[in-house]
RNA sequence: GGUCCGUUCGUCUAGGGGUUAGGACACGUCCCUUUCACGGAUGAAACACGGGUUCGAUUCCCGUACGGACUACCA
């Protein structure tokens, strides 16, 4: 029989989530969403001096944004409620108490500083130190400790921790969906922390009781987690759940574009790019830019993110989060890093930018321009920009008359032919009743002709007098929104002011 | 250092014992166009290296190199 599909994504609220969890939390969603499973939000907060003001809101929010909807979990609440781990500390405790009586698991009262000590001394010396089976018969613990001086400690309240008693000679292997069998010795674990001093649980023992407790079917993860797996199956193992595990896969890593390592959040800051779904303000109030707010269009951003480390096998480039749905599958993810390519961004989001209506662009981009012109600015910028607000940018300077001339153009083509064709286009410009681009076109190719004038040799010079600049979108459709009287306006200024440049 | 994972154009990747090694981004050229952009066409560009196995390896195996992750009472 095979369990429902339940995954999770499992963010811890100590910052801004990073980009690279939001692809995370992405194949998780496109997993469950194809199967028919539940995807859940659980907040791993068990490192009280690390938690942050405002993040879980933040993971919720960029969670939304994206459009990964959560069927259970923080925020909407569920079945295994609470979903917040500080909330569900008293329950940990029992499962290591668990351990601790069938013999699995030990208490261990040495503190930090005595290990990190140790630690040092043998690093110095060219070796690493490992709570594991050799060395936790010389600590302090409850395995060397009699049972009443261990009793009486607890009582003193001596400041203890509970780890597991890993194996010591014990071959680990397990499937990963992604990497296939990966093979571990136990003798290369330590014998990790699983209740801390402060009474909360590490990562590793809250993370298996839960996904244990939630039912889930599938952990899919960073690869970051592919070092502690093997500990998490022993664990599983000392639980006697083995045999209701689930499954796991590891994600490939996001790396930084240039360069080696992971992308963190420095390279946001050197590539003028952002790593973080929506703006983030950090404690001491510095900002973090958000894809959200540097116009990329949630669309791009998913597609742009499944394609890191997934693909279809076919040469569909563009999918919607519904196309997701149906293609995706966790054995085409791969299994090496991918760099993070900026420039693949913006490009699908020039491709969804043109994928949107006028009609809806003009609404969010152009509110204060009246429908019918906004719709037509819009038409006019749409395929040559990669982000929406450009347009905003684009409009008011096509609606504000130039300050300045591109000297290098007016210098080369303001002539006799350039100066009479638009004095003459100018003179007709009172003959053109409806104002608008065809008609214009062809007023203009009219007058043109009448004087013999070729339009190359004066389309440019047109473009300047109009707008400052040598380049630039449809003119004619420019002059039918700049309307029949600022066309005037401008051309009567640059007849003046041009010949002073030339 | 140790453990684990990985390695196809600059980047994201397809492919897989015999292929002109395919696509996309970026880049070059051309076409379209009043210009720029869009679009279309086209070009340059890759199987890390060394050994096996094999009639034949980029593909399978083993090493090496390189890269990465992890190595906390952080997740």
């Amino acid at each position: 029989m095979t369990k429902p599909v339940r995954v999770r994504f499992a963010p811890s609220p100590t910052g801004a989530l990073h980009i690279g969890g939001v692809r995370t939390a992405l194949y998780n969603y496109l997993l469950a969403k194809q199967l028919g499973g539940k995807m859940l939000l659980r907040i791993e907060d068990t490192d009280q001096t690390r938690f942050v003001e405002g993040a879980e809101n933040y993971i919720i929010e960029a969670l939304s944004w994206v459009g990964i909807t959560i069927d259970e979990g923080v925020g909407v609440g569920g079945p295994h409620a609470p979903y917040r781990q500080s909330e569900r500390k008293a329950m940990y405790m029992d499962y290591a108490m668990q351990l601790i009586h069938e013999g699995k698991a030990y208490y261990a009262f040495d503190t930090s500083e005595e290990l990190d000590a140790m630690r040092q001394t043998l690093e110095s010396q060219g070796s690493a130190f490992q709570y594991n089976a050799v060395t936790r018969t010389k600590l302090n613990n409850s395995l060397t400790l009699s049972e009443a001086e261990t009793k009486a400690k607890i009582e003193a309240g001596e400041p203890y921790v509970i780890r597991l008693k890993v194996p010591a000679k014990e071959e680990i292997r397990f499937k990963d969906i992604i990497r296939d069998w990966v093979h571990v010795h136990s003798s290369t674990i330590d014998d990790k922390v699983l209740m801390k001093s402060d009474g909360m649980p590490t990562y590793h023992l809250a993370n298996v009781v839960d996904d244990h407790l939630m039912e889930i079917s599938h952990v899919i993860r960073g690869e970051e987690w592919l070092p502690s797996a093997p500990l998490h199956i022993l664990l599983y193992r000392a639980f006697g759940w083995e045999s209701t595990m689930p499954q796991f896969a590891h994600l490939p890593l996001l790396l930084k574009p240039e360069g080696n390592g992971k992308l963190s959040k420095r390279d946001a800051d050197l590539g003028g790019f952002p790593v973080f779904p929506l703006e983030w303000t950090n404690p001491d109030g510095s900002k973090a830019m958000g894809f959200r707010e540097e116009g990329y269009l949630k669309e791009a951003v998913i597609n742009f993110l499944a394609f890191l480390g997934w693909n279809p096998g076919t040469e569909q480039e563009m999918f919607s989060m519904d196309e997701l749905f149906e293609a995706f599958s966790l054995e085409r993810i791969n299994k090496s890093g991918a760099k993070f390519d900026i420039n693949k961004a913006k490009w699908y989001n020039q491709q969804y930018l043109k994928l949107q209506s006028d009609e809806e662009l003009a609404k969010q981009y152009l509110p204060d321009f009246e429908s019918d012109k906004a719709q037509k600015i819009v038409h006019l910028f749409k395929e040559r920009v990669t982000f929406p607000q450009e347009i905003t940018k684009e409009a008011t300077a096509l609606l504000t008359a130039p300050i300045t001339y591109d000297e290098a153009v007016v210098s080369s083509k303001w002539n006799n032919d350039a100066k009479n064709g638009i004095l003459a286009f100018k003179n007709v410009l009172e003959k053109i009743e409806n104002f608008v681009a065809d008609d214009i076109k062809h007023t203009l190719h009219e007058e043109l002709e009448k004087l013999g004038i070729k339009m190359g040799k004066v389309m440019q010079m047109l473009r300047v007098a109009l707008t400052g600049v040598g380049a630039g979108p449809d003119l004619m459709l420019s002059m039918e929104i700049m309307g029949k009287k600022e066309v005037e306006e401008r051309l009567e200024k640059a007849i003046n002011q041009l010949p002073a440049l030339a």
